[in-house]
DNA sequence: AACACACGCAACCGCGATGAG
DNA sequence: CCTCATCGCGGTTGCGTGTGT
């Protein structure tokens, strides 16, 4: 096999794309798919690499994407994706149905990472830095012990990489709900997480099947399983709001 | 009105993961 | 088991537009 450069530019087309070649693409797509993206443009007759259609279609093109502002209910959600899973903009393009990871990346970094390191700022009310504290202190006092590894611990709040290796709290969230009543407010966001797919906690778990979730041996020291992990990562969501009552 | 700067967004680039041969 | 094609992801760039001076 002889490997072609992976974006061939010999004559291929760059830059913004025309409305003939977006009426190309769209037609071709609706018609046979886009089974291989590569192929695809020979097909179509599109002077583009298969690279440059993938993502025309996917961020611009496809029809279930969702055109327009952000709303404040999805600003707060990506906030919240955010601080627990890093840049993984896929991960939280999955959670909001109709938006790209490319357009929430840019909402980062054009709004909401400004929010974040500006807690004046009107709309972040609450100051950020201090939300995310105390999640990081719901999460140490969530741990099964947690009394001698707090800085290696908060470390992997921010780590992706780990988020595997976190372990679950010993509260259920009826049980936490129990002791700070949630408003209105709280309730929606509640409603709004809980419309969440499996699919995306068990990817935060790296488990295929949560029925079967092996035990595993966290790094700093004792085990939890996948179930718990993702119990876990549940209340963090949905007690984020709730912590700013503390 | 003209210019400079900031902002928002679409698109590109490069890399890692995955799967086929 | 190795090589390579393909895909998807995250980081970055560049251009068009809006805003301030």
């Amino acid at each position: 096999m002889v490997r072609s450069p992976c974006c061939e530019r010999m004559g291929l087309k760059r830059g913004p794309w025309t409305r003939e070649e977006d009426q190309i693409l769209v037609n071709y797509i609706k018609m046979y798919g886009h089974g291989n993206w590569r192929a695809l443009p020979k097909l179509a007759g599109l002077l583009r690499c298969g690279k440059s259609c993938r993502l025309r279609w996917t961020n611009y093109l496809n029809p279930d994407i969702k055109r327009g502002n952000f709303t404040r209910e999805e600003e707060q959600a990506i906030i919240q994706f955010h601080a627990a899973l890093g840049n993984r903009w896929s991960a939280i393009a999955a959670q909001l149905p109709g938006r790209t990871d490319n357009e929430i990346k840019n909402v980062w970094h054009t709004h909401l990472k400004k929010r974040v390191h500006e807690p004046e700022d009107r709309y972040q009310a609450s100051n950020f830095q201090q939300e995310e504290k105390k999640i990081e202190e719901y999460i140490e006092l969530s741990r099964p012990s947690s009394s001698s590894k707090s800085s290696e611990i908060n470390s992997d709040v921010h780590d992706h990489t780990s988020d595997s290796q976190l372990s679950s709290p010993q509260h259920s969230y009826s049980e936490i709900s129990s002791v700070t009543p949630m408003d209105k407010g709280d309730m929606q966001v509640l409603g709004n997480i809980q419309e969440m797919d499996d699919g995306f906690w068990s990817e935060i778990c790296s488990g295929e099947n949560s029925g079967e979730l092996p035990v595993m041996e966290a790094s700093y020291g004792y085990k939890s399983s996948m179930n718990d992990d993702m119990q876990f990562w549940f209340n963090v969501f949905t007690r984020g709001e709730e912590l700013l009552e503390f």
